[in-house]
DNA sequence: CTGTTAGCGCATTCAG
DNA sequence: CTGAATGCGCTAACAG
């Protein structure tokens, strides 16, 4: 077509002009020319591996004996020189097996996904990093995603299961309940869940692993109590564990019989805790202490109170929750709750292993995992 | 066997042994029973979902005409009825394509690999979300691996795109160098570096994004030169982009005639920091400022240094390099250079994905990256 | 002990 | 416009 109108015009145009229409149409094809050559080669390179076929042919036997001698299966039942045959010929044809090919065909992709909600908040690489030394050494890749938080994103990645693409979950989920679980668990997928509050194993088979963020707000407020503080305030985000904690601040100083001071702020981050301070202090509230619902927020807090030239924890103390690495690293250094978070993700990897391998089978388990105060400058 | 076993003895012994034994016999049989019919049931469950086949059969037509009518190729050559049976069946069946077939045939994961030497660094989580960003919006799911700079490990990650597992792989490699890397881009691999020092593009198709950290130190330096230090030391870890930025700071003090005065350690860590910066005081050194090779070893340094009851910065200024989310959370924050790890790693996506998909080929393409001094209130 | 056979689910010619 | 046929690379019976 481009040829044709190209001749056309062709005859149509003195000389001179010709010239640059002939040139620009050597241009173009040329360039299509590279182009074609280009992919060509390309597509010549791409993953040219050796196959069990290229082995077997090389060993001179079947493609199906090297498949057996690949997995071991019946080590005993093939003479020693046609194992070495084909190892010979694996090593120098350097083969590796077809992950796709084998997946396709054992309906096991070897691979498991975690499922967080933002690998930005300093509190999951802990957690990822215990999944995958235990899904590493049963074998299994691991994949981590971030979610945001959104039901929608969190789905997308569950299905991904069901494509194939992944043998099981493990996952923070903030959007997804466990009716939405379910047909998941119904197809096979097994699922294992972190979770922020006291669960019990149910019928379906989705294994919890929870962390009493209650009774942990509950604790880190009657040790406030303990050293004598009994104007307590709480700071917290909408959503996620933070409602629990909440919960726990309430209980804590009901028995007491003191007065809860809540401010709640959208973000679950600094600048939130912030905000939520300030706004705090502007109310005329003058608490000798304050919660927030997690570390982010506690050090964002920290910052407003040094603003207003409070003095941590003299005046003010304060405290959060996660022990995220800069917990440690701020000043004065922040009393807050660990969760253990590595040990939490090698327990659920652990979980979703044994589910894999049928090790476990049967009802959902619910296990508790523990938390600790760890009382540091800020109190 | 066991159950001839089971009978011998049964004939030997009197009958409320006898009882015994076939006790034990029942349960062992009803355990294998329940464990075969568990695994049964397992099996059964197990990945069942509809295949375009069903879905076929359903409609009507021919498993051939589904595929064309999902993939939308000679979407106008086929008649209106036809696709609509086909998406309805689709749909009342809820029908998944299966992934591992459809990779097995394509030769296409649509998944990257980003590989990085440490989830747990503060560093990387940044990167990897600029990543994702750009991979997901472009089709591709990206799994994330951590190596612990570890080559073999490094290789490992590498050799699942040679098993067809991931089509292209974006790195911060410590332990590979292009000698390693060469087999992978032969074998039609493209890969996509992330690297601290400068690079020139060369004839192999590795694409580098770098960031010139020599002169980024040098630069942090010269900084604290004009702000009127001239005892300045350096402390940082061996390997990695430290040496880099040593390299820049000698320059920097050279060019002033001042003296270096460097104190190594192995960890680049906060403890690391903090020991080498002990060291340094212990040594009689009295410098007015310290350039850490790293945030997280300048934070270990200004811990020895209040821990001496040194202020900061009037008696010892300190700086560092990435701009970790701790960084500005420390007090008093930390002056530091940031590296857009963010855009760096959206960058470095956006390549890759050029490369597989060929709006990109031909020898490598080196692209320098910016970076910027934070200047807070440590220095 | 080894080879033959039969798909896994899908994309893609090639005939009708 | 649609269906039949083929094969990606591999595993797993099943024969010899």
């Amino acid at each position: 077509m481009n040829r044709i109108q190209a001749t056309a015009r062709f005859q149509k145009i003195d000389n001179f002009a010709n010239l640059g229409n002939l040139y620009v149409l050597l241009i173009r094809i040329s360039s299509i020319i590279i182009l074609i050559s280009a992919i060509i080669i390309v597509r010549t390179k791409m993953k040219s591996n050796a196959t069990q076929k290229d082995v077997a042919k090389m060993a001179g036997v079947s493609q199906a004996t090297v498949s057996l001698v690949l997995n071991g299966a019946g080590s005993n039942s093939i003479s020693d020189t046609t194992v070495a045959k084909i190892n010979e010929a694996v090593r120098v044809l350097g083969y590796l097996p077809n992950y796709m090919a084998r997946a396709l065909r054992t309906n096991q992709t070897m691979t498991l996904a975690c499922v967080v909600p933002d690998i930005m908040n300093p509190y999951y690489p802990a957690l990822i990093r215990g999944v995958q030394a235990v899904a590493e050494a049963a074998g299994y890749d691991v994949i981590t995603v971030s979610t945001d938080g959104q039901k929608e994103r969190e789905l997308h990645y569950l299905k991904m299961a069901l494509q194939g693409r992944i043998d099981g979950v493990i996952g923070v989920f903030f959007g997804l309940g466990i009716i939405d679980l379910e047909p998941f668990i119904e197809a096979g997928i097994p699922i294992v869940r972190l979770e922020a509050s006291v669960k019990r194993g149910g019928p379906i088979s989705i294994d919890d692993f929870f962390v009493d963020n209650s009774q942990a707000a509950e604790d880190l407020t009657s040790f406030l109590i303990s050293k004598g503080h009994s104007r307590i305030a709480m700071i917290a985000g909408r959503g996620g564990p933070q409602s629990v904690r909440v919960d726990g601040y309430r209980k804590a100083l009901q028995s007491k019989r003191l007065k809860a001071l809540i401010q709640l702020d959208d973000a679950f981050t600094e600048e939130g805790g912030a905000r939520a301070a300030v706004k705090l202090l502007d109310k005329g509230e003058k608490p000798t202490a304050i919660i927030a619902a997690n570390d982010l927020m506690a050090i964002g807090v920290m910052h407003a109170l040094m603003g207003r030239g409070l003095s941590i924890p003299d005046e003010i103390a304060v405290a959060g929750f996660d022990d995220i690495p800069a917990a440690r690293l701020v000043s004065p250094s922040l009393t807050t709750v660990t969760q253990f978070q590595n040990s939490l993700g090698a327990q659920a990897a652990h979980a979703l292993v044994e589910r894999l391998n049928g090790t476990a089978i049967g009802p959902g388990r619910a296990t508790q995992q523990p938390y600790r105060i760890i009382e540091r400058l800020s109190t």
